[in-house]
Parts: C-alpha cells; structure tokens; sequence
DNA sequence: GTCTATAGGCAGATAGAC
DNA sequence: GTCTATCTGCCTATAGAC
C-alpha cells in the first residue's frame, strides 16, 4: 500500500486529520467546524465532504488514527523499556509530551464531550481507554510480582488510578498553562506504585 | 434581602442557572444553547437575554454559583469534620455526588473546553481550583504534622494530586457509566497519603 | 478531487409590543 | 418580565460543474 500510493501519509486525507485533531485536542468536538480546518489547509469545506461525508466519520477516523498511534507506542514502550517502573515513566512521558504540545489528550476530551458525541464515536472511546488499563494492568501486575512495585488491592484498580490521574493532571494543569502542575501529580502517583517507600 | 425579596432563590434567574448548570455538566459549555434552557422552563430565548444578556455573563454566574457553594461544602468539612484523613474522604464524596448525578465538574468540564471560552470566565475557572488546591494543602499539612498522613514532597503538590486523580476519575468514569472505577481511584490515591501502610 | 453555489437549520442576540 | 418577530452569522451537508 505505500508503494502503490506515494505520499499516502501525506495524502489530503491525512493532512484534514492531522489539522482536525490538533482542533479537537485542543478546542474539542464541538468547538471547532470544517470551516476552522477548510482555512487552515486552504481547501473548501465542500472538499472535506469529500474525504469525510459527515463530522462523526471525521471524528471516528480521528479516534481510530490516534488509538492506533497511542497503542503503537505502548507496544515500543514494552518491547524497549525494562521494569515497570520505567514503562510507567515512559507511559506517562507519553501525557507529557501531549500536553507540551497545549493539547489534551484526544479521548480524554472526548469523554469530556461524551454525551454530546455521535453515537458511533461511543465505543471507540471506550475501547482506547479500555487497552490502556489493560496495558497498565499488565505492567502493573508484572512488578507486583517481581517485587519492583508494591501497591494494594488488584492491578486493574491501580491501572485506574494512574489512568485517572494522569488525564486529570492533564485536564487541570492545561488551564495554568504549568507543566510541572502534570509532573508533580504524575511523580507523586508513581512514586506511591513504588516498592521502596521513604516514608 | 431575603426577607425584600421572598422567593429570590427560585427565582426565574435562578432556574435558569439551575438547568444551565446541569446542562454544563453534563453537555459542556458548547453543547447547549439558549433555546435548551428555554425549552426546559417553558421560556423564550428572548426572556433569558433579559437575565443573562449574553451568554459568557451567563457561564460566568454559574461558576460563581457553583464556587461559592462548593466552598461553602469545603468550610463545612472543615468545622464538622476531624481528622485530616475523614476530610480527604468527605471531599471525595463531594466529587462522588456529582458523578452520581451522571455530571462532571463543572470546572473540570469547563478545564477541558478552556481554549474556547469567552475570556471572562478563565479568570473563574483558575480561581476554583486555587481554592481547592489551598484547601486541601491545609489539611494534608494539618494530617502530616499531626501524623496522621504520610507523603513525600510539599504539601502543594500532593494537594494537586488528589485534584488531578478526583476530576481524571470522575472524567473516565463517567463514559462507563460506573461509579465503582471513580471510587478505586479515589480509595486507591487516599490510602496511598495514609501514614498506616500495609505494604 | 476540488470547486461554486446553495440549501436548511440553529446559534446568540436585539427591537419593541404588552 | 415575558412575549413575537426578526437579524445576522455560522453550522453541517449536498448538487453539480470542472
């Protein structure tokens, strides 16, 4: 397929993506049109329909395109990071990056959003959380026993609580404008996962 | 003015805020309209612009609504409430009601959507979570100093933790319906600041 | 694949009668 | 205070030429 298309990466298609999900990491759903990305490519609104007939298709593609993305580099994260103490310095590196970039994370907007979004955009949402507890709880579990982390009660409700800590360190520390509002929440609840505790 | 103006606290302006509110938390600041609010009490949308000419000084009474009763929820904990770790739990349960009522944060909803708020309402949304993050600052100091509560780092940014883990959960949980996965999160971070450790 | 043109609807907001 | 009527603008989406 990247033969026989050259430059499919970088086609029309993948361009409306690229701008409309910047807009909604960072304004949401409902705050940006295709008016906002017609501009910003120097298209027509009437062009987008083409490549997406309908706003849910464009934002049902969008959370496709970013799922895979995101659990791409879970996957590098574990083939390449060893301890489960890196692997969830590294996943949480992934938040940080997103936020340097002023945005908030794509699923964590729209679930935000949720119940204003197409029916389609549903369970896409929830499966992109769905893979990141089940990767954290795998990470978690798998320190647990080797005795590098140390935490109470089953991995899956950890694998939550670093899910929710890190999109509402997110979610808050955006508005300040203040990464290390993101690091200090980020650190203090790896440090908690930690089998050796200075307390 | 109780007393000169009975009934002021149902009055039109304060259904208004009434359903607003709900429809904040639950749509998001850009996922109603005027003719939503009108809809519900049997209005015209001409009606509400006499009480809120527009629709940023309406968003910005509802913060300030909003505010002030969740800092009166705050002061109650305060008076009726001993023990630094019975506060943290009660102020939990404040996130807890609200995602019972199927809502977000009002703040934390309007966090998520920041970029495309009118400018007047940024300044309200900032000041919220000041007061939250002061507030809880204390009582962490207050639980460290006396013992009762165990954590490395300053109390700010423990403070900004428990924020950060309480508005993540409410955001993740509430697409899944389920009240349960705020609650391990919530457990998990208050038992991880507890100076009694199992582990 | 991209364009012009336009449809049809809903948004926030205002004027002025009652 | 609430209404009817209306304005202006933007929204998603479609038809049809190029």
């Amino acid at each position: 397929m990247a033969v026989t298309q050259t430059q499919a990466s970088t086609g029309t298609a993948q361009r409306i993506l690229d701008v409309a999900e910047e807009l909604v990491q960072s304004r949401g759903y409902n705050g940006f049109s295709y008016a906002d990305i017609a501009g910003e490519l120097g298209l027509t609104k009437a062009s987008l329909h083409y490549h997406f007939p309908s706003k849910a298709e464009l934002g049902e593609a969008l959370i496709e395109r970013y799922s895979a993305r995101f659990l791409e580099s879970l996957e590098a994260i574990a083939s390449t990071t060893s301890g489960a103490d890196s692997k969830l310095e590294a996943y949480a590196g992934l938040y940080a990056d997103v936020l340097r970039g002023e945005r908030m994370c794509l699923c964590g907007m729209l679930a935000a959003e949720y119940q204003t979004l197409p029916e389609r955009m549903h369970d896409s949402v929830i499966r992109f959380f769905d893979h990141n507890l089940t990767w954290l709880a795998g990470v978690l579990a798998q320190g647990q026993a080797n005795g590098e982390l140390s935490f109470d009660g089953p991995p899956a409700d950890a694998a939550q609580t670093v899910l929710s800590t890190l999109q509402g360190a997110m979610l808050v520390a955006r508005p300040y404008r203040d990464l290390t509002r993101f690091q200090a929440a980020a650190d203090h609840t790896l440090a908690s996962l930690n089998g050796t505790r200075s307390s």
